[in-house]
DNA sequence: GCGACAG
DNA sequence: ATCTTGTCGC
């Protein structure tokens, strides 16, 4: 159907890619989780000449690897802070496609809500494929001054144009902080809970971690 | 108008 | 993201 045409839609210039996220914005929902999940899918991709995704599907029990998978396509869109998604979705979706163990959650490297249009790539992926999503990011796009306490699990909320839109998480002592902020048909406390959970021993949440090494350099 | 700016 | 070895600190 048409809509589906739309959400696919990659092949826009920069001006159009903002015109399409001010009207994909809106269909974003914050809800919480049908279930406790059992697994969450890590994403992450190393680019050169093409982009290389990789998936990587943690169970949220034990923490071991169920699943994962790694996706080649060609760049078509120059990096531009706020497009991520339009250069980075294309490869991540067909990651997520390669897939056996379909995950209940999605874990973007990059921001969700926390967008100066509230569409960051884990809204954008989220959105397209229905699945419920969160944005962890290793740097913000807004809100840089929020400094949450020194030890794990402190938090500081990011605030812009008088919204809570994300977090700052302290996910190791004394080490930059991880910003969480929700995707699609998540909250922002289920978003916090789950990269702390999933962060046991370093900084990145482990299924970042695991697909930020599958997907390597070449 | 001048900076800032996920990966 | 990518270019790149050793090194300081918990």
């Amino acid at each position: 159907m048409a809509s589906d045409d739309n959400l696919r839609n990659f092949d826009l210039s920069p001006t159009e890619a903002v015109a399409l996220q001010k009207r994909l914005a809106p269909l974003v929902e914050q809800r919480p989780l049908p279930a406790p999940p059992r697994t969450v899918a890590g994403f992450d991709l190393s680019t050169r000449d093409s982009a290389r995704a990789a998936a990587v599907v943690v169970d949220t029990g034990t923490l071991e690897t169920v699943d994962e998978a790694v996706a080649e396509l060609p760049l078509r869109f120059p990096y531009v802070p706020g497009l991520l998604s339009f250069r980075e979705a294309p490869a991540v979706l067909a990651a997520y496609e390669a897939l056996s163990v379909k995950p209940d959650v999605l874990m973007l490297d990059g921001q969700g809500l926390a967008h100066p249009r509230r569409f960051g790539i884990a809204c954008h992926v989220g959105l397209i494929l229905g699945v419920p999503s969160l944005g962890a990011a290793k740097s913000p796009l807004i809100g840089k001054g929020t400094v949450p306490g020194l030890e794990k699990g402190e938090l500081a909320e990011i605030v812009h144009k008088g919204e809570v839109v994300g977090v700052a998480l302290r996910t190791r002592p004394r080490t930059k902080p991880i910003y969480v902020s929700a995707g699609h048909l998540i909250t922002l406390p289920e978003a916090t809970d789950l990269v702390l959970r999933l962060s046991p021993r370093y900084r990145i949440p482990e299924p970042t971690r695991r697909a930020h090494q599958l997907a390597g350099r070449r």
